[in-house]
DNA sequence: TTTATTTTTTAGGTTTGTCTAAATTTTTAT
DNA sequence: ATAAAAATTTAGACAAACCTAAAAAATAAA
């Protein structure tokens, strides 16, 4: 089955709210798409004619499990074109999203599989992310947040929660990106505020806000 | 300016007939887009406006200044991502066209500027043909078809005219493509054919036709 | 130079994906 | 429980890009 721009615009996006709420609501994806409720509800009724959506009239829809598989699949071209754009091109990682929201709908599997290859395979895309293989496994990357690591850890940064361009920023400030090592030295029970000590750079104080949103694994 | 998707290929679809015939004709246009001509003039009659175009009614097209320039830039992209398809993901160069005719349409000026630094701004894309630089330039790479080189000279694939399948089966089995080093040791008068010889290959005898379909430059 | 043929354009539809405004359903608040 | 508010859907339009069929213009043939 192939699909349209539009179409795999809309399946992402279900997809990508149905991680935080099972069930998703028409002002919600309208949102999401910059664009209105009412043409959310014309492609609703699109999507669910072709078997991709559960969807109860007023009350809420999701993906059904081949909407999940489709979801899936342009996930993961659109992850590895970022892994591409970030490695091969050097993008830097803030840069690639809207690019990458072009390359992943071209839908040639020969062209993906060979992309993936000539990647080397890898596991997550640049902002931490994982790549979903070709059957839509998403390998599971064991992580936690620094707001919830053990003091004194080595732990290697894996992902970013909130990816907005302040929170970048920020990161860039103080030299942290995926694959850093650091060790949380100390937590301060007051504010949730955590002292961390990235190798070769004096130790710096990040508030839980943030910490929350820095995802690690343990080395 | 930008430009939708149909726009590009009616784009660059008059810039490749415009290489033959000075002026082009509704028809040739409508049957080389594979649609019908009352769209082709609809699409006109849009181009006109944008101010791609001189096109008086019943009388033939062609694109203006920025017409072209707006030509050799798609052109530019469609190469550049060919040759990344070949040199890079390992496709071979028959099967790469229509993949990068999805690309090409993919606009950001970055990602080429990046691309074509990536793959070390290369010449000519797989199939031989010149890629115009950023201002639309194209290099002049000096080649003649074997049907002209001189016997004893020792020249290199440089590009091939006709790409059809067929051609490039034939190509195949004699392991002959852009790049590959040869000599032409005799030309025989009655039929044109041509023998050749191929650095640690046997000499073969390859047709006047074929010959024709051949460009090389000297070493 | 008329007539016939071919080419091109116009007129009027269709589909996809969007929109606004109005109607309907659900949820919230009194 | 009922009224007010919010969310959702329907109805009806619109633009882009395509189509068919008919009309108009250009070209070729008698």
């Amino acid at each position: 089955m192939n699909f349209s721009i539009s179409e795999e615009n809309y399946i992402k996006s279900i997809y990508h709210l149905q991680q935080q709420t099972d069930t998703v609501t028409t002002n919600s994806l309208a949102n999401e798409l910059q664009t209105r409720p009412a043409s959310v509800t014309d492609m609703l009724k699109k999507l669910q004619v072709k078997n991709l959506l559960e969807y109860e009239k007023y009350k809420g829809f999701r993906l059904n499990a081949t909407g999940n598989k489709v979801a899936l699949n342009i996930v993961r071209r659109h992850r590895l074109w970022e892994y591409f754009l970030v490695t091969k091109l050097g993008f830097e990682w803030d840069k690639v999203h809207a690019i990458a929201e072009e390359l992943e709908h071209i839908s040639s599997k020969d062209l993906i599989q060979k992309l993936d290859n000539f990647l080397n395979y890898p596991q997550t895309d640049p902002h931490g992310d994982p790549i979903p293989d070709v059957h839509g496994k998403i390998p599971v990357i064991r992580q936690v947040s620094i707001a919830e690591v053990p003091v004194k850890k080595n732990v290697t940064v894996s992902s970013v929660g909130n990816q907005s361009p302040e929170m970048l920023e920020l990161l860039d400030h103080y030299h942290i990106g995926i694959g850093t090592s650091l060790k949380v030295t100390m937590r301060f029970s007051f504010d949730g505020s955590v002292e961390i000590k990235v190798l070769k750079q004096a130790a710096c104080i990040i508030s839980e806000q943030v910490a929350k949103n820095i995802f690690v694994y343990h080395d």
